[in-house]
DNA sequence: TTTCAAGCGATTGTTGACAATCTGTCGAGA
DNA sequence: TCTCGACAGATTGTCAACAATCGCTTGAAA
């Protein structure tokens, strides 16, 4: 619930007000649906509500809170509808910006992709907690993906919806045990795709890697549906 | 420059004034590029500059305007490489709608489709300005099958973002002229394709489609840079 | 006990005034 | 004549007070 004090400084009370709520949803310090309230946003930064509530609709034309009129905004937080309709979307945007990375990506990036791999690579070795390190390295190996499109529209779109992904895998990534390993795989061969300026078979790679996590929660919440 | 004064009876004033000024950019009401003075629109819509402020910075979420602290809002405008970047998108996007869109529009909706690619065909066979009507038909029928998805996040990215394209045909349709009668048909194959419930091929020449229409644009591009 | 309605407290919506900043203009000096 | 700096006007940013609306609690009646 606390809201980090680090002051970034926007130009406007405004701005700095936005970028600070948005960061602390995007890291998950406010909770998906949790409510927003002025008064504890506008004492907690020491600003008056004008800019804070200029800074809010910000946020909403973003889609990151919901406003309901009278009643107060929350942090938006997805419904099992509409992850899988973000899935269709990741699928589609994150396969193009794999084609375009494939084109777009110089050689020193790409070498540093491999290297965040082999990083991954030794810390699933490592480590029990197995599928908690491959999805936040999933999530940096996509990331650098997208960024190496080179297309900022993309990778704006991508990155303001990303953050819902990032906020249900804490919740949903129970996924079956050993989907991480093939992630894994899966990874690897994108980017050997995207290395050989394959970019028709790295979106198809990329678009079947999404494709195949979305059919493990469609199915996930098949069972979780018939156990009730 | 004047805004249309219909009252979209929105719950809160700042409702009501991002929907009309949100209508306002997409209908071309106000050039892309022009500036927007809080004071004006305040006058023009009868009240306070609090709400109205509000309603621009959700204008702003939503990148439809560009803020310059201290210095007003302008409306986006889109530079070349935005304008082919964005196209990046649409192709990825559209082209998944229109597979969805193949598994999901009911039979209705695709004898639909079918009637208003022949009324394009009786107008472009009429009509002298055939680019035009081709180019507003183009729209009707790609938001048709946006819509056909069923996917509510990827039509409101979609419809979101297509304002803008909208907004540059107008400057920039000035296409090859065999392009309209090459989109007819596009079209055709399109339709067919969904009608055939093959999602696969559906996207394919959906891809196609927008793809051609950017290279197009590049093409056309390339002419006018080195004429200079 | 349950249900419904009225009142109260709290929160959001709106306004107008005030402060800070920018832009364009005018004039002085080189 | 050109350049630079200061001034004026307008525009944006911020604040504090006021009005409107909602949710919750309380109390009474079925």
């Amino acid at each position: 619930m606390p809201v980090s004090e680090t002051k970034t400084a926007g130009q406007t009370l405004s701005d700095g007000a936005f970028e600070q709520i948005q960061n602390a949803i995007v890291k998950g310090q406010i909770a998906p649906g949790a409510r927003i309230s002025e008064q504890y946003l506008s004492s907690t930064f020491g600003i008056g509500r004008g800019p804070l509530r200029e800074a809010i609709r910000r946020l909403e034309g973003r889609r990151l809170v919901v406003r309901i009129p009278h009643a107060g905004v929350r942090v938006a937080s997805l419904s099992y509808e509409e992850l899988i309709e973000l899935y269709h979307v990741r699928e589609a945007l994150e396969g193009m910006a794999c084609r375009l990375a494939a084109q777009n990506m110089t050689d020193a990036e790409i070498a540093g992709l491999r290297d965040v791999l082999a990083m991954h690579e030794q810390h699933s070795g490592l480590q029990a907690n197995e599928s908690y390190y491959q999805q936040e390295g999933d999530l940096d190996i996509h990331y650098l993906i997208i960024q190496g499109s080179k297309n900022r529209t993309l990778s704006d779109m991508l990155c303001a919806d990303l953050y819902h992904l990032l906020r249900m895998y804490r919740y949903r990534y129970s996924t079956t045990p050993k989907r991480p390993q093939q992630a894994f795989a899966e990874h690897h061969r994108i980017i050997q795709a995207i290395a050989d300026r394959d970019g028709e078979l790295a979106e198809m790679l990329m678009r079947r890697h999404i494709s195949a996590s979305r059919r493990n929660i469609e199915q996930r919440m098949q069972e979780i549906k018939s156990h009730e």
